[in-house]
RNA sequence: GGAGGGGUUCCCGAGUGGUCAAAGGGAACAGACUGUAAAUCUGUCGGCGACGCCUUCGGAGGUUCAAAUCCUCCCCCCUCCA
């Protein structure tokens, strides 16, 4: 249970791209260890997305590290910073939250953070509560400690001002506040994803301004979606949600690129680096089927959200619905009345849910996807017989099951 | 404040009076192949009980038998000058 400085350091480091700095860390864990005083570890986030997908436990399981080694998690929600909007990557207008916008999502935030996190180790804070009684004289107190010159070291405001694209005077109030928030909570480290780098260095520079012992900065790397290009994220729809249905999950995991695998089980996976190469060399000399190694990956992720019978069960549904072609257990079923004796497939199809419009359906059934009670249907003008239950499947995986009532 | 350029269907991007629901590419979806991988091939890709009808080309008006294309006003973005 015990662990050195240098295992400490290890786990620290582990995944991680940057750690800023190494020096400064080992003499925070040192005096930590000494006085018995936990580290406060502050990690950001988003008010206004409080679904969780891997992308974000990437982080979080950094954070659950530092729990593992004693310290605590101050899991800050950035409810007025999200008013300004992260300048950071595309920029879109955020609608200003309610209070009980944020409340709600800070409710969700912990149902899904504690599916890692220890909550005897991890405080929830709000940085309106600082930020929201700020005098304007303490304003621009604060904004008086960073020049221009030093703003345009960041990466992207530096090329814009180069591509004379324009660069909102707000949008350097970000990385100044989020570096306050450090100041404000007193963090010993932040962490954050690469590209917060130049945020989370500003709190060093402002803590140290304010005479704190500036953070620890670890970056961890974006995780790449389910394309494999673009970052995960829910507006890109290429994410595996850790609130997915453990069948999603397991799934999601198994349409993943053979190249990308390797990568989540690099940022995700429990594996240590040796097996995972060791993994990747078996799979390489043909010992062991990359099939099966993707597998092993799904699993281990189904039951880090669920259990190990969760992802057992998950497993075999998914056999039974794409190696014998059979359908999953659990078809979500929906109740339609109607009077007529029979319905058009198409609307049939449109009020299961299983397709967006009868222009849709009627494109699906074309193409030989729609199958109605295992018979597949290509005919546009198809009508079912209203009565009892009818299981319908469109492509390989959507399923519906529809009573007539 | 002055001068110029531009806003097209999810994205990029053609289109400058009818042949435009709008080229091409990407994404996506479906089919074949397979390991729900990659690659490849084929098809679909605004809505509609559909060989027709309806709504789209920043917004609002107008000209015309006919407009994404012409005119007017407005909004937004970009470039150069101050």
């Amino acid at each position: 249970m015990k662990y050195t400085i240098e295992e400490q350091v290890a786990l620290i480091e582990r995944g991680a791209v940057d750690v800023i700095s190494r020096d400064d860390l080992v003499k925070k864990l040192k005096k930590s260890e000494e006085t018995g005083v936990p580290l406060r570890v502050k990690a950001g986030f988003d008010p206004t997305a409080p679904d969780l997908h891997l992308g974000h436990t990437v982080l979080i399981q950094k954070l659950k590290h530092f729990q593992d080694l004693g310290h605590d998690v101050l899991f800050l929600i950035g409810d007025f910073t999200g008013m300004i909007g992260d300048p950071t990557g595309k920029s879109e207008t955020r609608k200003p939250l309610t209070p009980e916008d944020v409340a709600r999502n800070a409710e969700t935030y912990k149902e899904q953070i504690f599916k890692i996190l220890d909550p005897e180790r991890t405080t929830i804070m709000f940085n309106s509560d600082w930020l929201g009684n700020m005098t304007s004289h303490e304003f621009v107190q604060l904004a008086s400690q960073l020049t221009v010159a030093r703003m345009l070291e960041r990466e992207d405001f530096r090329e814009r001002f180069e591509n004379q694209r324009p660069i909102s005077i707000h949008e350097f109030l970000y990385p100044l506040i989020q570096g306050y928030d450090s100041v404000a909570m007193k963090a010993d480290v932040e962490l954050g994803g690469t590209d917060q780098l130049f945020n989370v260095l500003m709190g060093r520079d402002l803590q140290r301004t304010w005479g704190q012992e500036p953070q620890v900065v670890v970056t961890m790397p974006l995780l790449e979606g389910l394309d494999g290009v673009n970052k995960m994220s829910k507006s890109l729809g290429n994410y595996i949600g850790i609130t997915d249905r453990a069948d999603d999950i397991y799934g999601k995991v198994l349409s993943v690129s053979d190249e990308l695998m390797f990568r989540y089980y690099e940022l995700l996976s429990d594996l240590s680096s040796d097996e995972i190469v060791s993994l990747k060399r078996d799979m390489e000399n043909g010992d062991i089927h990359p099939k099966e190694v993707k597998m092993r990956l799904a699993r281990e992720l189904t039951a880090r959200f669920y259990d190990d019978d969760a992802a057992q069960a998950a497993e075999e549904n998914f056999e039974r619905i794409f190696k014998k072609h059979d359908t999953p257990e659990d078809v979500p079923e929906i109740e339609i009345s109607i009077a007529e004796e029979t319905m058009w497939l198409p609307r049939l199809l449109v009020d299961a849910g299983l397709v967006n419009g009868t222009g849709d359906a009627r494109r699906m059934i074309k193409q030989n996807a729609v199958t109605v009670d295992g018979e597949k249907i290509n005919d546009v003008n198809y009508n079912v017989k209203a009565a009892g239950e009818v299981l319908l499947k469109v492509g390989k995986r959507r399923f519906g099951k529809v009573k007539f009532v």
